[in-house]
DNA sequence: CTCCGACTTTGGACAATATCCAGATCCTTG
DNA sequence: CAAGGATCTGGATATTGTCCAAAGTCGGAG
């Protein structure tokens, strides 16, 4: 089976393990944002001698391939977005993590050459923060338990 | 000496002790972002027997007051701006990590009421990425050397 | 001014995330 | 199908951040 990605690891010059496959995968199954532990998990189920260097690897080589995005929305651990296309930004929950996908067609202003302090532009990622409704609703009954 | 960060602590019912005193310091002193364990170098120097989690608590209780905004601009540590006013975004160097404000008056495009997810929106932060002109010259030396 | 209780700090353990490396393995080419 | 270079593994290590019990300190009451 050629997936597109697969095609693309071929003419880079990369070989084609079963680690590779996996890993594609597992990000093409999701429609949410993993982490790269999230990944190593759900590869381990489907080859569990695959180790933990080689999932942070291969993500790496994604990214670098243009195949998935890597997020930095919050803090925490770096998500891997396989919707590479259509373009779109992020909204996050800052008290759970959650992370919906922003409708395309939004894009962040660009950049004059003054604001551009002489560097090579490569895009820009709109990260919309607030609450989910979930995690309002807790908070509200936290206050209540008081 | 009371500057206006130390007269909000002891409004809000915060102790005025030399550790917050001297991580404002070194916020103050700082136009650029520096990641927590920079605030920790620094302060430790002007007080060489403040602790680590004493540095993480007080960033996080400067970030709670709204004295410094947190930013999360890529997957490593956090940064610490202690410019909160005026609103701005800001520039990445995804090589080697250097950030620059971008000029206020730049704004993110609203969220539609669909798009919110049924969210509480807090607010949105744009994160430009490029290559410093630093970098792009060593990533050129680099490949001449080969 | 002194004292005491509550708030704060300390330092070290622990947790989460991520990278590195030497040796073992395995794709692909010829 | 053998060789050789790319890849993987497992474990050590690095980086960033949090937690906690014990010790210390701030600041209001007296």
């Amino acid at each position: 089976m050629h997936t597109p990605l697969i095609d693309r690891l071929r003419r880079r010059g990369y070989r084609l393990t079963a680690q590779r496959r996996v890993v594609a995968e597992v990000l093409e199954g999701e429609n949410v944002h993993l982490t790269a532990e999230a990944v190593l998990d759900r590869a381990t189920e489907l080859l569990p001698e695959i180790s933990r260097a080689t999932v942070y690897a291969t993500l790496q080589q994604f990214t670098e391939l243009g195949e998935v995005r890597e997020l930095a929305l919050d803090g925490r651990a770096k998500r891997y977005d396989p919707n590479v296309e259509p373009a779109h930004h992020h909204l996050v929950c800052d008290t759970c993590g959650l992370v919906f996908d922003v409708a395309h067609g939004i894009d962040a202003p660009g950049l004059s050459g003054a604001d551009r302090h002489g560097m090579a532009m490569q895009g820009a990622e709109i990260v919309y923060h607030g609450e989910c409704a979930d995690c309002s609703v807790r908070a509200a009954d936290d206050k209540m338990a008081t």
